[in-house]
DNA sequence: CTGAACTTTCAGAAATTTCTGAAGTAATAA
DNA sequence: TTATTACTTCAGAAATTTCTGAAAGTTCAG
């Protein structure tokens, strides 16, 4: 593997972008050469690669294991560990939002509804609580729909992805052949 | 407007959540006492009730005009600025997702964009060229469903929701109905 | 058991981000 | 015009995050 201008500039914004997505830029780096390099890497590579410290790769690597996003392997012979990237892109979506609900949507969620069930003490509060019911059903509504839509086969996702705002197409369509039926009824 | 213990968990937790929306702690706890007063804030009162300097606030407040996520107002016969969040919660969930985009995919898209174009000097970079497409289409995926998504009535996008796997159903619904012809193509 | 090859850990260093408060600007009333 | 009240800016301080590299841990062949 070799850092040519293409795959460094691919790399670096992987790292910016990669801290917007919960990991910061060293394990987006990593995780960019990963998914670019078809032979699998050593922890000594990435680092000579990315000109970071063995121990940084080491943590690096430990946190993306934590997303299940590497893969490890073994070469006949060697006794040290080569990395790679793990499943299709889809899968690595799938488990990036998976990841990301785990650790902030379900904790916030939690929170909001301890706040729901206690009492409001003055008429503040009681707007507060108001907001906060407001808030915490958007945030279930889409959560429980992201999960739902991840569990769709991934030709289904496609379509319903390429119908883009057809879906109300489709939808009054379906509220018109079904009658009186409520669609809401339908899942 | 008071400190509750109620009011601050929603705030301190708001504050950790919100910085991975993109914008800082306190950006984010500023956002949250707005969001849950009634009554609009002055500049100083937020200072106080978060513990914050005034500089502190003011910048925070900046950064809220650029998501477009605040109104001003004024009280007759006063000469300061009183600050309150906009719009419903609907509303700012589709700004947050709307300014993200413009800030994380955007640049994104193009930098792919732009790799994909470049000839490939080497086999390493030929099937980097191709994850990189990969990764491009689904981004561009997403982003185009999604915005298509936003551009939907809110009770649509309610309904969408609430179906949840449903949608499943319906696409296959759909699918079965119009026979040969190509949900895709409904767009 | 020993030593070589490799990985992990973690205390402190370095880099980055965020925050403060004083100085500057603006608007208004007297 | 001057005094007053409020808002903004920004250099440097403080806090936080990330990174390094040495030490400790692990595995395995001989």
């Amino acid at each position: 593997m070799q850092m040519t201008p293409m795959i460094e500039s691919f790399v670096y914004h992987f790292g910016e972008m990669g801290s917007r997505w919960g990991f910061n830029r060293t394990v987006g780096q990593i995780y960019a050469l990963l998914v670019i390099s078809e032979q699998p890497l050593c922890a000594n590579e990435i680092g000579e690669l990315l000109g970071i410290s063995r121990g940084n790769v080491s943590m690096g690597l430990k946190e993306l294991g934590s997303w299940q996003l590497v893969q490890v392997s073994h070469k006949p012979g060697e006794r040290r560990e080569f990395y790679h990237s793990r499943g299709s892109i889809w899968d690595m979506a799938n488990r990036v939002f998976e990841e990301r609900r785990k650790r902030e949507m379900d904790p916030t969620l939690s929170l909001l509804r301890d706040i729901m069930m206690d009492e409001a003490a003055n008429p503040e509060e009681a707007f507060a609580q108001k907001r906060i019911a407001e808030i915490h059903d958007l945030l279930e509504n889409i959560t429980e729909w992201t999960q739902s839509l991840q569990s769709l086969s991934p030709e289904k996702l496609n379509t319903l992805m390429k119908l883009g705002s057809g879906v109300g197409k489709v939808l009054e369509f379906t509220d018109k052949f079904l009658g009186k039926k409520d669609p809401a009824k339908q899942a």
